[in-house]
DNA sequence: CTGAAAGCGCTTACAG
DNA sequence: CTGAAAGCGCTTACAG
């Protein structure tokens, strides 16, 4: 009925001091055998677990890394985190999730999870506008390993794991002209985000590679969302001289351009090809399935965590990894109609 | 440039001594205002965050809850917890989230979970068959405030928060024999949940109290996937006197059934209705839109902070509270077909 | 091979 | 209204 065992509790069960029994749990060596079995014999016995807060506090690890995330219930976040969590678990680790709703509590957040674990994981969509002061500066003094995911802020000397944006695009764009299309629209992202600004700029540059109409009118604006896709398409197919093919920056808005061709009596892909981008579980669900770039999240996680474990270890990592995207093909894409 | 700032250094700065600033942080009164006004000020200045491990180790509190699950990619686990964290953030509390993979582990992290923040809620699938020795005997024994969600465990004398299973399935047959049904199939989940034998029970019961056919053909096993439910449908269906209506005891298991209707050529609902059991966000986006009892998870999550704050208001809570389900008609169901 | 001493940054009585 | 002292459970030198 102890409210809690602590070190010197069984070393006392065993006669020997409280030192000598944090020496043995923690592998210090230096202890010999029999003293070593007796240790662990009465750490089996109480079902002795050190106490975290005291050993960061005195200087020693706690065996944890922190996940630093705006939300829990995004797809997104919960992808990656899976990534995170397999990797951790393989390596002994564990992990602690914090959630940062707002941009204003981050710094206090990684301050406070900086405290409590080895390491500090960011899955932070800052972008490159940002403060920089935020969140992050806080704890690269606080000198603790950090790896940032998809983290574009500036100013910063951190370690980040990225996906590869620019090269999905081209991917998805090179795959709709060997399908022989030649007028490909595009329905954007939010303005200022980063990501949707590299496809977009990603798709104009290709389409320019390969020799397709760079028709400023073919791009249209959106922001992520279903509703905005079912705009954009409609836009786009009103044109005197509509594209065959949309590449829309998300799956979701991909979602809406597909819902805008049903309702315009048109079909996927016979009339015209959709390909999105993200491959959320619901690409493969819904009717055509849905051609996408897929962005390899879970693996993203494994690599950042393997990126802090090497901080730990003491190794210097490399500060930018790219990882790449996968074309997936499904139906809602096909060779351009005749006539 | 300091690596961290603490008590003593911002006390310096102002003249007075660590205590105070403790005192001034923690607001526990007895400080002229003028001093509260410098400490504050200094606080800001240098940005100082007290240190949670120090000060949970010094008998304090951490303004922190912990949350152990044992996996966050999961639809459920996501929604729970978004309502956890909303409740939370109302009342300035913060969030840990620690993830359990496998249940040896639940022991340990839970002491782990525990010793850093001020109470946990475990959201944690036990059965009330498990050994009720694993991980919540532990923190049990730390005497920390402790809610369960949905926790099966007998033996023990936790606060729990459950989702009336019972009530939601008796809704939904009650509902079919509305609509004129009289033959309602039953998909049953993995035996030995208790969940799905609760809706089974349930199903059984309000068969009888509401004068349907209690046939125990109209049984088929699943345990909660698509495919299964797609053969328990098969097998349903080609009974000599079919079921008009399919009951799956949760979503995933119903998507599975229409396919197997469709596959027979049979429409829903015009010739099969399919109800199904938890509201996942796909139950909304299929063709036909899923008749279903929505879980209140985010509720739930709600529910479960507000009895951990009230235990740490010192206020003594009911040991266990139920949360009505309620039912979503959509189009997969319908009258029972004619003749 | 082992342990006494000091200290990590806080909070809790308690004395002034 | 304020602060010196003790202690939370560990780890890190260091002495034996």
């Amino acid at each position: 009925m102890k409210a809690r065992v602590t070190l010197e509790d069984v070393g006392r069960l065993v006669g020997v001091s409280g030192v000598t029994v944090s020496n043995v749990i923690n592998r210090r060596g230096g202890t010999s055998a029999a003293t070593q079995a007796k240790v662990w014999a009465a750490v089996e016995a109480t079902g002795y677990v050190a106490d975290p807060a005291a050993r960061r506090l005195a200087g020693g690890k706690t065996g944890t890394v922190g996940v630093l995330v705006p939300n829990l219930s995004t797809q997104y976040a919960s992808e990656t985190i899976r990534g995170v969590s397999e990797a951790l678990g393989a390596a002994g680790m564990g992990l602690l999730v914090s959630t940062t709703p707002n941009r204003s509590s981050e710094n206090r957040q990684a301050n406070f999870l900086s405290k409590l674990t080895d390491g500090l994981l960011f899955v932070l969509p800052h972008e490159s506008r940002d403060d920089q002061q935020d969140g992050l500066q806080t704890f690269e003094l606080h000198g603790g390993p950090l790896v940032a995911i998809e983290y574009r802020g500036e100013g910063h000397t951190l370690p980040t794991v990225n996906i590869d944006d620019y090269g999905g695009t081209r991917q998805a764009v090179r795959y709709l002209a060997s399908l022989g299309h030649r007028r490909v629209g595009f329905i954007g992202g939010p303005p200022g985000r980063s990501a949707a600004e590299v496809r977009l700029q990603a798709y104009r540059e290709t389409l320019t590679a390969s020799g397709l109409e760079a028709d400023p009118q073919l791009v249209a604006a959106g922001d992520f969302t279903q509703p905005a896709g079912f705009r954009a398409a409609h836009a786009l197919l009103a044109l005197s001289n509509p594209p065959t093919a949309l590449f829309a920056a998300n799956d979701v808005s991909a979602f809406g351009a597909i819902e805008a061709i049903k309702d315009l009596g048109l079909r996927v892909p016979e009339d015209v090809s959709v390909v999105g981008f993200d491959d959320v579980p619901m690409a493969s669900q819904v009717f055509p399935a849905l051609t996408t770039v897929r962005r390899p999240l879970e693996q993203m996680g494994r690599v950042a965590v393997a990126l802090l474990l090497a901080q730990l270890r003491g190794e210097t990592v490399e500060a930018d990894t790219v990882l790449p995207t996968a074309l997936v093909v499904r139906s809602s894409s096909g060779p351009v109609p005749r006539g």
